[in-house]
DNA sequence: CTTATGTCAGGGATACTGACATGT
DNA sequence: CACATGTCAGTAACCCTGACATAA
């Protein structure tokens, strides 16, 4: 029985696995603490998602929930803490009488600006690291791993019971 | 106002953002279906965690948790429901009466087995995808992205108010 | 007894669905 | 009224902390 830290079958794919799905709480995770010393305290990891879809000059509530892949309910939830907190602030649309737009208030441009700035550093350091590929060349990779997964032509999977 | 799906400020950092962010959503959800599609029908996002960290011949739940990175209490209802489904047993370990260990059933064993041979299919898939670089560079680059995320020196990050 | 292991109870953060309010 | 937008209420899935039970 073997009793390490090590996981199980660590052949490539499971490697595989666990990059990609360590890479994104990786880079939530340095975000978040960048911002949150930066001054911005009450920041949830949530409430990344509103700025990482918010036009600088205001966006409708069901567009940022669309550009975020959830429902305008949760995302409705999270603006209101950030109205609460200052960074957003919501508008009558000039164009549809009907809707309105949250935009980023000052405050919420200076997080904005500050965040943007850390992933530049960030992705310069990553770029700094790199021997032999680009971020490009990730990036345009990652770009590729989605496509595979979203095709997903793993041919038919033979269902279980009846395969050989 | 702009109001199309067009993420804000679609410059590059946000674009690594997005790409990274998604990556893992994207091959949870691949192998997800592809195990549900497979006869797997009640499982869930969550107990691919313990598959991905479990030895064939067995494991200590409390070293299931610390591969995971989480509770031994959370992964420990995550092995109920597996139990429960018929994928795992828990047995007296050999070596430690004061524990037992975590192991796959035959119907656990074809569920791994399946699993990995999804994500070597989509390995394949990704590397006969990819252009101008390779698999294995990808990953360095990930494993180079997590490193740089943990030592994080952006510099002292300047506080807010006293910037200028 | 001390310690490692595992279970039980309660709760927090996140995001969903359904129902409803509002304004054009 | 019909429709788009947005809010309210309840709930699900997930994981956490604290307290406790068990056995070596």
């Amino acid at each position: 029985v073997t009793d390490t830290l090590e996981p199980a079958g660590a052949d490539d794919a499971m490697a595989m696995i666990r990059l990609v799905k360590g890479a994104k709480g990786h880079i939530e995770g340095s975000v978040l603490r960048y911002l949150r010393a930066a001054g911005f305290d009450a920041l949830r990891l949530a409430h990344l998602q509103v700025f990482e879809n918010l036009d600088r000059d205001g966006t409708h509530l069901t567009t940022l929930s669309e550009r975020a892949a959830m429902s305008h309910q949760a995302m409705g939830e999270l603006v209101v803490e950030l109205v609460d907190q200052g960074y957003l602030e919501r508008i009558a649309d000039p164009e549809d009488g009907r809707s309105r737009l949250v935009r980023p208030t000052a405050a919420g441009l200076a997080l904005l600006d500050r965040g943007r700035q850390h992933v530049v550093a960030l992705r310069e350091q990553w770029e700094r690291s790199l021997g032999d590929a680009t971020v490009a060349q990730v990036l345009e990779a990652l770009t590729a791993l989605a496509r595979v997964c979203e095709v997903d032509s793993s041919a038919d999977p033979p269902r279980r019971g009846r395969s050989r």
